[in-house]
DNA sequence: GCAGGGAACCTTGCACCGCAAGGTAGCGAT
DNA sequence: ATCGCTACCTTGCGGTGCAAGGTTCCCTGC
């Protein structure tokens, strides 16, 4: 369909939600689901769970996150992940790719309105 | 590796460089090589030709852009595409896409800062 | 004329990422 | 005891860009 807005956002995505999350976790830790209600709140930025647990791992198994378990006053345990050096320093990579990339889109589309 | 841009770079095409042809046709025409060239301009968009015949195959196959074969005055004949009204419904919907979610994406990078 | 190089097109196999759907377990309240 | 919520995770799939390689055509130089 031409109007399909959520299989256009889905694309924009990858990429990009992984070191939005990465962002997210540099202002302070969190779980797993804590981090879903943060993303939602930037309504289009997140998709669904089966996204962020894979993702997740990926950030662990790269060694850009740490992770410990503490109990939760109501509910099963939580996973708090936390920010390491190499985790910031590959935001700041992101940060420095992701801005003259959104610019030069910018450009790209504003030369259709003419 | 922790400062790996171009395969950043890479992720971040996915979904984008699709809506940068239509964008870059909507001005006017062009066939395959011309548009490499154009998008190179803009030294983010583009990877390599191997991303762009295939991308302008299913443009065609979704009937959001026309070819018609020309000849050229020196070497081979070259094969134009041109937006058609569907391709440009698609881009409409993309940008309506891209604004808010670059935005989104820009807030919660500047958190890190912080 | 014919050999080389460049323009222009295309295909194959691959890797990555987000998503939908489904699955497990613990705790609290009715 | 059962229902429902929180919280975690896994599996299979589809879409997209990339690297490498291949084909055809034309023009130019020897």
């Amino acid at each position: 369909m031409a109007s399909d807005i959520d299989g256009v956002l889905t694309q924009l995505r990858k990429g990009v939600l992984e070191y939005c999350v990465l962002a997210l976790l540099a202002e302070h830790p969190s779980y797993g689901l804590e981090l879903a209600h943060r993303l939602g709140r930037h309504r289009v930025l997140f998709g669904s769970e089966g996204t962020l647990y894979p993702l997740l791992s990926r950030l662990r198994r790269q060694g850009w996150v740490d992770s410990t378990w503490r109990e939760s006053t109501a509910g099963p345990p939580r996973r708090y992940y936390e920010l390491t050096d190499s985790g910031r320093t590959a935001l700041a990579t992101f940060v420095q790719a992701w801005q003259p990339f959104s610019a030069d889109v910018r450009t790209v589309l504003a030369g259709v309105d003419r």
